[in-house]
DNA sequence: AGAATCGTGTGTTTTTTAGCATATTATTGC
DNA sequence: GCAATAATATGCTAAAAAACACACGATTCT
């Protein structure tokens, strides 16, 4: 806590290929009017219920989205990396959050403002069709996890997260350990399940050799019998 | 089968009011290239797997949208009915289909190929913006959709169906009766139970006189009681 | 018309999973 | 450094839902 960090970020035009497709004016645009939002570990970006006001796109660090379902049991229904984007889906759609989005760990996040991004996309069909196309791809992975999540049993669901998990945030040097450190609590939430439930069947997974653990961090060891577990369901 | 029908459907820009946002010559353009696609009740649209090569826009019928899950067991992700498009997801996604369609009554659609749907979209920004719209809004309701699936009970799940069903397809003369007929295999599709839970659990509604039955017809007798046994899960 | 198939209905059993209780170990705050 | 709190771990019980078995009426097929 000595010194303060005072690190110059990326520049928005280097977080994300997206802005490539911007003309120079709508760059410059861009680049002054958009303003840098810092979250600390487990502090809330947004609630359920607020009203959109910004596109975020995350510049370092990893967020959570979430929503809370019956009895306020949560449930986490995507998760934002760096150079991807977030909270765009309940604007464009002119709704409220039905989601809310919460920082797993230190992030830092810069923040587009509606009409700003709106005008963008009415006058650039490039970053229009890339909205559409992200916007595909998100509805076809809730497809398929909607039809997972309520078909698969408690092994293949927390197989199929612990996959998820290390295809999205990869692994560290020994190329086995999932480089994102989850409570049980989150992957519970990940994998719809209680948090007993979990803890119990990565034990099982661990003593079956298929994975080990040190604290929150996971080893994928058998990660073909992981697969095979996710498949089967 | 003694009168062959050849009625003449509603032309595409009287199907959709979307359509009003293009210029003369666009709506030209997409008066020349799209093709009329009729169905039989319980047809296949498409499959799982295959390439899509056109958008889909109902002019008249109702068509479901299901994936199919572990051993073989089916979910219905999304209904379609008159005016509504499809299969632009996958499209638009650079993907294969993920979900199957079928027709639940004679269908007829205006199909409309990839390359016309793409260089219109590119050149009109508000045909863009709505597809944006669109996809947000359906993203907003499979994630809603996911949590309800996951965490409501049975009951809860079957009441949020017959609520949805309700909502989507409005109700017959008598105010009360769902205008849509399913069996009892697609509404547990839907509403991710066994086919025995749904019947077993439509019989308690009606002893209940939550709903009245005859055949596949759905009466709603007490509205809010449904709401409420949805709304507590 | 009769056989076969399909959709519906109902009871019973078994599996899966949530819920709860409780212990133990980390972490955080003062 | 120590208390308070949160996270992890594990066993037991209860509830929910699937699986299975079987009966019956309605359609469809030949």
């Amino acid at each position: 806590m000595a010194k303060k960090q005072n690190v110059a970020f990326k520049s928005i035009e280097e977080v994300s290929d997206l802005w490539k497709v911007l003309t120079p004016d709508q760059l410059k645009y861009l680049k002054n009017n958009y303003v840098i939002q810092k979250y600390k570990k487990n502090e809330i970006v947004y609630c359920e219920g607020e009203t959109p006001t910004h596109v975020l796109c995350i510049v370092s660090g990893k967020v959570k989205i979430f929503r809370t379902g019956v009895g306020g049991r949560s449930q986490i229904v995507r998760m934002v990396k760096p150079c991807e984007m977030f909270a765009y889906r309940a604007m464009f759609a002119n709704e409220d959050f039905v989601t809310g989005a919460c920082a797993f760990e230190p992030t830092v996040i810069y923040a587009i403002p509606k009409d700003v991004i709106k005008k963008l996309i009415m006058s650039n069909s490039d970053l229009a069709w890339y909205f559409i196309q992200d916007l595909s791809i998100d509805l076809g992975i809730a497809d398929k996890r909607a039809v997972s999540l309520t078909q698969k049993h408690i092994r293949g669901r927390l197989a199929e997260s612990l996959i998820f998990l290390r295809d999205n945030y990869g692994v560290e040097e020994d190329g086995a350990t999932i480089s994102i450190y989850l409570s049980r609590e989150d992957l519970a939430n990940l994998s719809n399940m209680t948090t007993s439930n979990a803890i119990r069947t990565l034990s099982t997974f661990a003593n079956e050799k298929i994975i080990a653990m040190d604290g929150r961090k996971i080893k994928i060891i058998d990660e073909d019998q992981l697969r095979k577990i996710s498949k089967i369901g």
